[in-house]
DNA sequence: ATTTATGATTCGGA
DNA sequence: TCCGAATCATAAAT
C-alpha cells in the first residue's frame, strides 16, 4: 500500500516498475495490455483525487462515469477486504454472544404464566392453582377466578400488541437501513457481509427493547398474581353441607380422626371441593382435620353437643343400613394395629373415656 | 366495635 | 413428611 502516494502523483504515466494495486487486481497477469490497465488505474485514481476541484455537475458526471467503470467492482472488493481486515475484525470479536440468561428467564416465565405461547394455555391453570389456595370450596371463588383471568388476558393482549408493534418497527427499520446501505455501497465499500452484520446489530437493539417489554409484562403478572394470592388468607368458610360431611367423618372416627389420603380425597369429592390440583384438595381437608383435632382436644366439653348429635346421626345411619352389630366399627374397641397406633399416638380414646363424652362409651 | 369461629400458615419435633 | 401447637387473618356473630 505504500505505493499509493507515488501512484497518485504519477499523473497516470510511467507506471512501469510499480505494479502495486494493479497487480493485486489482475492477479499479476502480465499481458500485452498490462500497460494499458495500469494506465487505466492511474487515470481512475487521478480522477478521484481531483474530483473535489471540479464543479458539482462535472463531479456528478465523473462519479457516474467512475461507477460504470469496468474496474470499479475490483476496486470495491479490494476496499471491502481492507475494511474487513481492519475495522470489522475488531468489532467481530464481540459477536455471537450467548443467549441472555435473563431474557430466557423472562421468556420462560411468560410462557409459564400463559402470557406468551398458545391462546388458552397455562394461564388458566395458574389461575386455578391460585384460586385453589383461597379455600377451594365449590364455586365460591369463581368470581375471583374470572377476575384474575380477565386481568391476565388483558395483560396478554397488551403484550402481544406491543410485541407486534416492535416487530413491525424492527422490520421497517431494518429494511430502511438495508436500502440505505445498499445505496451507499455504490460510493462506499460496504460488503453484503457488513450489511448482514448491521442487520444483526439492529435486531439485537430491538430485542433489548423487547426485553424491556417482557420485563414490565412479567412485573405486571407478578403484581396481579401477588394480589390474587394475597387473597388466599381471605378465609372463605366451607358451606354447611361440607362442614357436616367433615364433622360426620370426624365424630364417627373419633378414636382415630386421621383420614388416609384416599379418605381425604373421597371427603373432598363429597364436599364438592373441585379443584384441578389434588395436592391442594388434600391440604384443605388436612387443614380442616388438623384444626378440628386440636380444637376438639383443647375444649372437649364445648364440642360435646356437636359430638352427640353427629354420633346419633351416625348411629341411626348404621342401624338403618345393617340391623345387627353396628359395634363392629366402633372406634372404642381398637382391634387393628392401626387403631392401636392411633391410641398411643393421640390418646383420643383415653380422653374420651376420662370425660365420658363420646357416645360409644356412654351408650 | 368487639368477640368468636374458623381456615391457613409457620415452626419444631419425631 | 405428617402432626401438634401456636399464631395469623378474616368471616361471622354479638
Amino acid at each position: 500500500m505504500d505505493e499509493q502516494p507515488r501512484l497518485m502523483h504519477s499523473h497516470g504515466v510511467g507506471m512501469a516498475g510499480h505494479p502495486g494495486l494493479a497487480q493485486h487486481m489482475q492477479d499479476g497477469t502480465a499481458g500485452t495490455d498490462g500497460e494499458g490497465r495500469k494506465q487505466d488505474i492511474g487515470d481512475i485514481l487521478q480522477q478521484i483525487m481531483t474530483i473535489t476541484d471540479q464543479s458539482l455537475d462535472e463531479a456528478q458526471a465523473r462519479k457516474h462515469a467512475l461507477n460504470c467503470h469496468r474496474m470499479k467492482p475490483a476496486l470495491f472488493n479490494v476496499l471491502c477486504e481492507i475494511k474487513e481486515k481492519t475495522v470489522l475484525s475488531i468489532r467481530g470479536a464481540q459477536e455471537e454472544e450467548p443467549p441472555d440468561p435473563q431474557l430466557m428467564r423472562l421468556d420462560n416465565m411468560l410462557l409459564a404464566e400463559g402470557v406468551a405461547g398458545p391462546e388458552k394455555g397455562g394461564g388458566s391453570a395458574a389461575a386455578a392453582a391460585a384460586a385453589a389456595a383461597t379455600g377451594g370450596i365449590g364455586a365460591d371463588n369463581s368470581a375471583e377466578h374470572s377476575d384474575y383471568r380477565a386481568k391476565l388476558s388483558q395483560i396478554r393482549q397488551i403484550y402481544h400488541t406491543e410485541l407486534e408493534k416492535y416487530e413491525q418497527a424492527c422490520n421497517e427499520f431494518t429494511t430502511h437501513v438495508m436500502n440505505l446501505l445498499r445505496e451507499q455501497s455504490r460510493t462506499r465499500p460496504i460488503s453484503p457481509k457488513e450489511i448482514e452484520r448491521m442487520v444483526s446489530i439492529i435486531h439485537r437493539k430491538f430485542s433489548s427493547i423487547q426485553m424491556q417489554l417482557k420485563q414490565s409484562t412479567c412485573e405486571a403478572v407478578m403484581i396481579l398474581r401477588s394480589r390474587f394470592l394475597d387473597a388466599r388468607r381471605k378465609r372463605r368458610n366451607f358451606n354447611k353441607q361440607a362442614t357436616e360431611i367433615l364433622n360426620e367423618y370426624f365424630y364417627s372416627h373419633l378414636s382415630n380422626p386421621y383420614p388416609s389420603e384416599e379418605a381425604k380425597e373421597e371427603l373432598a369429592k363429597k364436599c364438592g371441593i373441585t379443584v384441578s390440583q389434588d395436592v391442594i384438595v388434600l391440604t384443605v381437608v388436612s387443614n380442616w382435620f388438623g384444626n378440628k383435632r386440636i380444637r376438639y382436644k383443647k375444649n372437649i366439653s364445648k364440642f360435646q353437643e356437636e359430638a352427640n348429635m353427629y354420633a346419633a346421626r351416625t348411629a341411626v345411619n348404621a342401624t338403618s343400613v345393617s340391623a345387627h352389630g353396628s359395634q363392629a366399627n366402633s372406634p372404642s374397641t381398637p382391634n387393628s394395629a392401626g387403631e392401636l397406633r392411633a391410641l398411643i399416638k393421640g390418646c383420643w380414646v383415653l380422653l374420651a373415656l376420662l370425660t365420658c363424652q363420646t357416645p360409644e362409651t356412654c351408650s
